[in-house]
DNA sequence: AGCAAACACAAACAAACGTTTGAAACGTCT
DNA sequence: AGACGTTTCAAACGTTTGTTTGTGTTTGCT
């Protein structure tokens, strides 16, 4: 095991708890009594309860935009289809979580917390590191759709945020529903090939006029 | 002013400080020196911290179901447009919040907080007590776009669901980022409209051969 | 071996939390 | 007026929170 095993068995059972419970119902005795470490510890090594949280961000994010943004780079000038960007995030996500869909959940779900709580400082945090990688995929997806306008798309693409952070927060639960009512018990590919369609068909909506 | 306007008062400063800063990141003292008010009104009137999030929560939703429901009995068996269901849900909420814009983005944001935060004890309660209006509501959406099937269109409703909590939630900040960017400063119904443009889009999507 | 830095640990800290208490103030009856 | 139920209020309750402290223990370097 790594050097340091105390760090990661605290990010790790963090992740889980927080996007269980929500951030500020997560006590610091519930993560380090259920991680085997001292309480001390976490102030130790982060600093603060905020500091553990941009941390367990930060471990999933740096993955998930250094993948992200080798793939863009990859595509050079190629034509993409906007179906093939979006599956390149959903791709991206599972492969910087080593394949773990259920940490890709736990992501999108901290991500829905982290967006709505804390007064955005950590929205703020996120724009100011990453930004540019952001911006990158958002010229790729303006390549893909250029009928839509730019003001356009930036609406339609923090719907489709919405979408997916919501519906991903949720999956399992989702999931039970739709077996319970449908008999249909789909698995976590089958929901992004679902959810995929349907963003693709909202940012190619066509403007109505007003 | 009503006979018993502490209550009032409570629940109004309640419901702006829980969308601002999430339920357990609320104090009581928080709510009842804002509202003006002692402490131990909170669990004289209420009971308990969350009963009060309970009662915050019916106001606005019985105000919603009832005014909803009464809409969609009146379209009796007209064939109604996609468009014009989604348009009506938002009508809906404005009206049912007096017109206040503000108030409508303050409910939108308890909501996604009450479905990802609290074990879904929330969400039981809602699905329970206003099923069948949200029921019903499903069946004129079918009727709507019947070469979705019916399951398909339960995810896609719960697609929906999510870009349009995670945008109202966050409106505000959105559309300054929106002015800061394009310079064009959007009203609250600019972007109702570009959200339903982009549900009607997503929900009439062709099913992709998988 | 010996020293210093890094880490783990139990214990305690002050602050904030939701809730309860008992008495004062209020309005409403007969 | 007096008595009753309702509401308000200041104060305190017992927990739980994040954080700090002091003291061991381990680790790596010379």
């Amino acid at each position: 095991m790594p050097p340091s095993s105390t760090v990661d068995r605290i990010l790790d059972t963090a992740e889980a708890l927080f996007a269980e419970k929500g951030f500020a119902e997560t006590s610091l005795r519930a993560i380090t009594s259920k991680a085997g470490v001292n309480l001390a510890a976490v102030n130790y090594h982060f600093g603060s309860k905020e500091a553990l949280i941009q941390a367990v961000f930060q471990r999933f994010l740096e993955a998930f935009c250094v993948r992200l943004d080798e793939k863009l780079r990859d595509m050079a000038d190629d034509e993409v289809s906007l179906e093939a960007l979006l599956s390149l995030v959903s791709h991206t996500s599972v492969a910087a979580q080593q394949g773990d869909a259920r940490r890709v959940a736990i992501f999108f779900r901290l991500s829905g917390l982290g967006y709505t709580q804390g007064q955005g400082h950590l929205r703020k945090f996120l724009r100011e590191r990453y930004g540019d990688v952001f911006t990158r995929f958002l010229m790729r997806l303006q390549q893909a759709v250029p009928d839509v306008s730019p003001m356009e798309l930036f609406w339609r693409v923090h719907f489709a945020l919405g979408s997916t952070i919501f519906t991903l927060s949720g999956m399992d639960s989702l999931r039970a529903i739709c077996k319970a009512d449908f008999g249909d018990d789909l698995g976590p590919g089958d929901v992004d090939k679902r959810l995929i369609a349907f963003l693709a068909g909202g940012i190619r909506a066509s403007v109505q006029a007003s």
